[in-house]
DNA sequence: ATTGAATTTATACTAAATCTAAATTCAAAT
DNA sequence: ATTTGAATTTAGATTTAGTATAAATTCAAT
């Protein structure tokens, strides 16, 4: 089906492709508030599911209680800090002999693989405790 | 400080020695039930948590809503059946190289990587639609 | 036996997200 | 232009997973 970006699901999408951040839907609904929208809280929630179903945007489970949302819909994994809770990109992909070595070790068809590292980002290593 | 396993504490740590599924909390409280115990809510919850933060077991975030729970404690990681929900066990390690390769590209100093993957088990493989 | 810290219990509460039913929007058909 | 109906939005209730609280209890050390 064509997709159907209505003016709340628009601005939806615009908040998170201005964000660099992988914003949570509570960001997403400050940001909205703060350019002025003040759509219902569950619409907020139905235009991120409507986005990510139809591949505009991800939703990205970090192990933090609250989903986050990313524009960039390649295929990529996430660094989290453990610091300063900053959420970075990394696109360098895992060897595709590493997803052959797991399909031979399980049995598996393996589909994909989903990556959340944890560590310690540049600026948190360089401050004070 | 010195491990302070309480009835309840060893009742709960029991089924997840003896559990092969990674059972999530409400798992383990049914099965608890089924042994004749039946302890207050928080306190299953409790003694996960204890468990957890003394590293009897380990707590897995594999993307679904709650929570699971794995007596295996050494470093591995999971693949998750796309038809039937099972959770199995991989032990096969990311290359070290990869893991280098992050940092040099994020600039983090990378304390682990969390790998979830999803797939369809060997059993569904072969299964009628 | 007495004390007190740790634990358990029952219950209230929270956070994230979904569900529901009424109100609205909006394009297509008359 | 008006009617129709499907899609969407809205406000609010509901669900799920888990945490917080305060009273009751357990239990080891005095
Ligand atoms: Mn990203
Ligand atoms: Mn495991
Ligand atoms: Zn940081
Ligand atoms: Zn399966």
């Amino acid at each position: 089906m064509k997709i159907n970006l209505t003016t709340q699901r628009k601005a939806v999408y615009d908040i998170i492709l201005q964000a660099h951040d992988h914003p949570t839907a509570a960001d997403v609904i400050e940001r909205l508030r703060a350019a002025g929208h003040n759509f219902a809280y569950g619409t907020v929630y139905n235009s991120l599911r409507y986005l990510t179903d139809n591949d505009l945007i991800r939703e990205l489970k970090l192990g933090e209680a609250a989903s986050r949302y990313d524009a960039r819909t390649e295929d990529h994994h996430h660094i989290v800090c453990i610091k300063c809770g900053r959420v970075d990109e990394v696109m360098t992909d895992v060897p595709q002999q590493w997803m052959e070595a797991v399909a031979e070790e399980t049995g598996y068809v393996v589909h994909e693989a989903t990556i959340n590292l944890e560590g310690v980002c540049p600026a948190c290593k360089t401050s004070k405790p």
